[in-house]
DNA sequence: CGCGAATCGTTACACTCGCAACCATTTCGT
DNA sequence: ACGAAATGGTTGCGAGTGTAACGATTCGCG
């Protein structure tokens, strides 16, 4: 039973990683060049432009970053004066984040080259395809934070049911 | 000039990146968990299993990894006996690769779960959608593909003809 | 109130990744 | 035929990332 055959190139989660593995270098480097900016950073700037005043827990949300990512990101930024941070008046465990002059300086001048890398892409596709593929990411992106729920929820179950890995190689060793 | 509003939710290279960490994340964890096997030696099976025979540099081109991550993935399944190597007659730099009975055992149980995973996906669009997608990813593949070879040619450019960045932001400062 | 659970943000740690540097071997130019 | 350059593959190292543990604060609820 179960088709026996599987070439990579056609299996879609290889494709999709292979395209995010060629953009996101391919912007990492112009980014981390010019302007000393991670992904990270950026998409915290990116989203802090548009919303200010936001927590770091709900930049996270907005940039489905993990919470890690984002408080090492905001760290650095506010190393390099690109934001600034006060803690909210009614929680004090909250922190207030805003771009400071200097990070709008650098959203200024990020915003236009990443809008650019975007067009010169989608300028291989038509505009009807462009709009396609925005739906179809979306649909996916759905689809496939539902399937990784449940394969989540089955492993938990299996977990507190005392099941066991089925093959070997015992990884992940957790100490202390 | 210059558009200055950036909505990360719609820019292609987020959407994509997202996607593919969403797909891959669940991916490797059910590999991870089940098999105790990384993403890169999984696709070193695929590619093998398909293929028998090729060098180490073979797989990775056709997997699209990098060199070194087929190195140290091929080291692995060899320890877990789940590959063999050998050395080419005509050329003793090569490597000869072929899955051994073990490996090609993972392999039968893995790739039903792969394509599983895929059709699971699959069933939220059409058909037609679905190959649509495929044909919009291999042309932005492509062109992204363009697009980071003249980023870097640029860059390499710029380099011997001894400019330097535009604006401050210390690049490639050693951190920490 | 009071105390345990939940939440925000950070840090520690184990692991991964890719570039550069490095051997070994083969090919090329002359 | 011989040294230089190219190629296959591995390794060292800096940097990035996610999970778990942690301190601080706030909430829930008796």
């Amino acid at each position: 039973m179960a088709s026996l055959l599987l070439e990579l190139e056609h299996f879609l989660p290889y494709r999709i990683s292979v395209l995010a593995n060629v953009m996101s270098t391919a912007i990492a480097a112009a980014y981390e060049e010019r302007f000393g900016l991670t992904i990270p950073e950026w998409r915290v700037i990116a989203v802090l432009t548009r919303y200010p005043g936001l927590s770091a827990r709900e930049v996270a949300q907005k940039s489905r970053m993990d919470a890690v990512a984002v408080s090492r990101a905001v760290n650095r930024l506010l190393r390099a004066g690109r934001l600034r941070r006060a803690v909210a008046a009614d929680d004090r465990r909250r922190s207030v984040l805003q771009v400071s002059d200097a990070g709008a300086a650098v959203y200024r001048e990020v915003a236009p080259l990443a809008l650019d890398f975007e067009r010169a892409l989608l300028a291989s596709i038509s505009t009807a395809e462009g709009a396609q593929l925005d739906r179809l990411l979306g649909v996916l992106t759905e689809r496939a934070e539902t399937i990784s729920a449940s394969l989540r929820s089955d492993r938990n179950l299996a977990r507190t049911n005392g099941r066991t890995a089925r093959t070997a190689a015992p990884r992940r060793a957790r100490r202390r």
